[in-house]
DNA sequence: TGTTTTTTTGATAATAATTATCATTTATAA
DNA sequence: TTATAAATGATAATTATTATCAAAAAAACA
């Protein structure tokens, strides 16, 4: 079996651990702290390795700089368009299907290839919508 | 009535016309043809603009940088991960009913308040297919 | 085990995309 | 008209990301 870099470990395991979508710099600042000699350069390395494989994968953000996400389980997106903050909904097995099988209709049309398919919401996150609420 | 730059009108109009989805370089270097005094800058603070305003929306690729749509009627985008292009593919209104209320539905889970939605389909374009079969 | 080869790292330079600055131009209002 | 405000375009600055490369770490070999 081989064997990945300490680096390499260290920044997958993170992200299979932590919820939020952290941008690479966060996520740098971060595991700096256990590992003060890590350098920008390697996470940007293996978190574009770690995407090509399929480990994780990049979240486009509407403003700041991509994201990151190791959650392994099948879910969408939900940016908040307020603080900017990410938030997993998941899906049943039945939604999954039954989205595939639309996107799939979807690109025949076109007479394309479907592979995958990435979903986005927009809006305003519970915890947003508390603070609007007190200021008013 | 408001009257807005001939800048503005000539990058908003050349959205709405052209098909692709040309990133602001791109955008700014067809422009220039028509308009040799347009400055990069300007493209950019428009495309920005608009956005906000809603007339055009930003869409995010995979690989290269932000590309901007003018396109008005309800879709969404299919991006070939070979030659990186985007193709709309149209909704019915009652696809577009169905999937807002499926949208609005998961949100509600998460208790956000869901604005909007956007969809990428991956996989390779007609296109692209066809140029593999070629090489095969 | 010690040595060679390969891989990966981390500092930093380079690049790419976007935004900020600001004097000048253009449009609107007084 | 002249004054005020808004938008432009050249370019500097910033941000995010990638490339370079000597050194360190790991793997393969003898």
């Amino acid at each position: 079996m081989k064997k990945y870099s300490k680096q390499r470990e260290i920044i997958l395991e993170s992200l299979r651990e932590r919820k939020d979508h952290p941008t690479a710099e966060k996520l740098f600042m971060d595991l700096k702290k256990q590992m003060p000699e890590l350098g920008i350069a390697t996470v940007y390395r293996n978190l574009t390795e770690l995407c090509e494989e399929g480990l994780i994968t990049k979240v486009k953000s509407k403003k700041g700089p991509d994201r990151y996400d190791g959650n392994e389980l099948p879910h969408i997106h939900f940016e908040c368009k307020k603080c900017g903050d990410f938030i997993d909904i998941y899906l049943t097995e039945t939604q999954i299907k039954q989205m595939h099988m639309s996107m799939k209709k979807l690109s025949t049309e076109v007479e394309a290839e479907y592979e995958n398919s990435e979903i986005y919401l927009n809006g305003i996150c519970k915890k947003c919508k508390k603070i609007a609420e007190k200021v008013v």
